[in-house]
DNA sequence: TGCAATATTGCAATCGATTGCACAAACGTG
DNA sequence: CACGTTTGTGCAATCGATTGCAATATTGCA
């Protein structure tokens, strides 16, 4: 910018009008310096910007990860997710900014904040980081949650209905026929628990009894999901539907039942939760629990859009519908 | 920080010091500062801190998109790349930026650069954006491009050997019997030009011949992707395999094919492309051309970082592989 | 021509950090 | 006790922008 001025002849305090369109500098003045400015292809600095205005366009998306696991981030769902921001923040004028925290230390997340970074948190991954998110909540982090709304929460959260979505599949497969209905995933994630209610609460309107041994926990990972199909299927406990917790444990499960020769939805019915693209090309086309990933991240970014307004919008819960196709017949 | 310095009854200058380590403070008045910064749940402005010391931790990742089409980011080997590039640059401790560009406007990318919001970029989808790019090069913006090699390039790219990948995929299915290969792709593109070079190198060393019908156009869409199958299949051009530029598209061209009652492979033999996390839970599993999303992601990584330490890295080529599994028996 | 009103421009302080240099206190030595 | 060292701190300039206020140039009008 000093280059600026120099060359133009003026000072840099008319450069910096000049370039914001300030009404107080010469026509003439404004033409000479814009074109200098693309000339040298001049860019604004923006830390130094942010710095003086105090503002900031970056919103950040923070990634809770387990530092023993070291997982990577490859979930279908968690990554369309992903995408599905990418759209939504760039759209509302924003910056994207990805983080991925230890999951142990997600006060380090109020830092990108508190640090200038970025005005705004979007945190994926809300698993049992309860409190820790409460404690960020309290520290005024503008932080908006995908996940599922719990008591005593002083975070907001954004997340479909959890419940509604167990009972849309549980309705489904016990009308049709279906009684001994495994239900797949881990019921100590709060999403995956409010699921489980719904799951139960059909099955009781129906008088069908809760069987602890139907509950078969995995996580969300293929590998787990390939384990624990495996301990149920030795444990001989006989079951005629699966109700998984995500497409991609749906198709692994429809795989492992394949390779055992158990033919679905003949023998036991499968039905999934996400809806991710892949799932109306996998075959048989998966029966699954839509989350519409567009609206997720959209709704998402309105609430943090919301939040950093001042206001404190309530916790969202976004529906679900129930997409059949041929894993349930 | 004028805070912590009043209330810790020194300078800022002190502060700064304190809070870097710098062996010029007392131990107790580092102390002393330390907790009172813990206290306050200070954090340091790094804004200001990557004006001052004109550094910065950011790599931008950016994706061109065509403003016409508003298409939304949802191809799910894209999606792993970004998830491979999430874990490749918090590793190596860095900030990830995600930044969406209009594809007929990519020197705005060099603006991330040049004005200070990240020190180099990572583009995904060189598209046809060649000269673009070698515009920014020439610039001098650090840019690492995910892609095919060029002739007259002046950017760096990281990229699967694709003439090798043709060549593999179609080897393997000239091996298997197959002679009327389709070829389902956009070869417009650099890399699936490639993919096309290697298949065209393959069926001329078997002196098959090299039939223009058998060239069917399709974006990476699943739309396009059934668009141009029912084409093929209303042309009535017989053909016994398809080779198809990605694995979405593989499984697009399955799906069609059954609901013709098109067996695969028995009579049609199908390869995919990229090796996606759930082609191997497709059913069929998929065989297919792997690019391994984990390299990629790493070695773009590498690359931009030598660029950056002022090296000029060489265009990588990675090695791909062929994944035999039951869409090509 | 003289003076007020208006249009442009520049000076200097500011955002929140870092750091070279100067200075003061404490210490060691002859 | 005087003086050179070592140690610890503070002052003030700096990074690249923005902006209130003062200063100057231009114009209008009597």
């Amino acid at each position: 910018m000093v280059d600026i001025a120099r060359l133009a002849g003026v000072s840099t305090s008319t450069v910096s009008r000049a370039l914001s369109g300030s009404s107080l500098v010469n026509d003439e003045t404004k033409k000479r310096v814009a074109e200098l400015a693309r000339s040298l292809n001049y860019t604004i600095n923006i830390g130094a910007q942010n710095l003086r205005l105090s503002q900031n366009r970056t919103i950040a998306v923070v990634i809770p990860y387990d530092a023993a696991n070291r997982q990577h981030v490859s979930d279908p769902f968690f990554l369309s997710m992903l995408g599905s921001l990418a759209d939504a923040i760039t759209d509302c004028g924003y910056d994207m900014l990805i983080s991925r925290v230890d999951a142990d230390r997600l006060d380090e997340a109020a830092q990108i904040y508190e640090g200038g970074r970025a005005i705004g948190i979007i945190l994926i991954g809300q698993w049992q980081h309860h409190d820790q998110l409460n404690d960020l909540a309290v520290r005024r982090v503008p932080i908006v949650v995908w996940g599922a709304q719990l008591p005593q929460q002083y975070y907001c959260t954004v997340g479909s209905n959890n419940v509604e979505g167990g009972k849309l599949a549980t309705e489904h497969l016990v009308s049709h026929g279906r009684s001994r209905i495994v239900f797949f995933g881990d019921r100590q994630l709060p999403e995956v628990s409010h699921r489980y209610a719904g799951y139960m609460q059909i099955l009781e309107n129906h008088h069908i009894p809760l069987r602890e041994e139907l509950y078969v926990s995995s996580a969300f990972t293929v590998e787990s999901g390939k384990q624990a199909l495996h301990q149920l299927l030795k444990s001989k406990i006989p079951f005629d539907a699966v109700f998984a917790c995500s497409d991609l444990l749906a198709m692994t499960v429809i795989s492992g039942l394949r390779t055992e020769g158990i033919h679905v939805p003949h023998d036991v019915a499968v039905v999934g939760y996400d809806d991710i693209e892949l799932s109306q090309h996998f075959h048989p086309p998966l029966t699954t629990v839509k989350q519409s990933i567009d609206v997720a991240g959209r709704t998402l970014v309105e609430a943090l859009v919301e939040l950093m307004a001042g206001k404190a919008p309530s916790p969202l819960l976004l529906p679900t519908s129930l997409i059949v196709r041929s894993t349930s017949a």
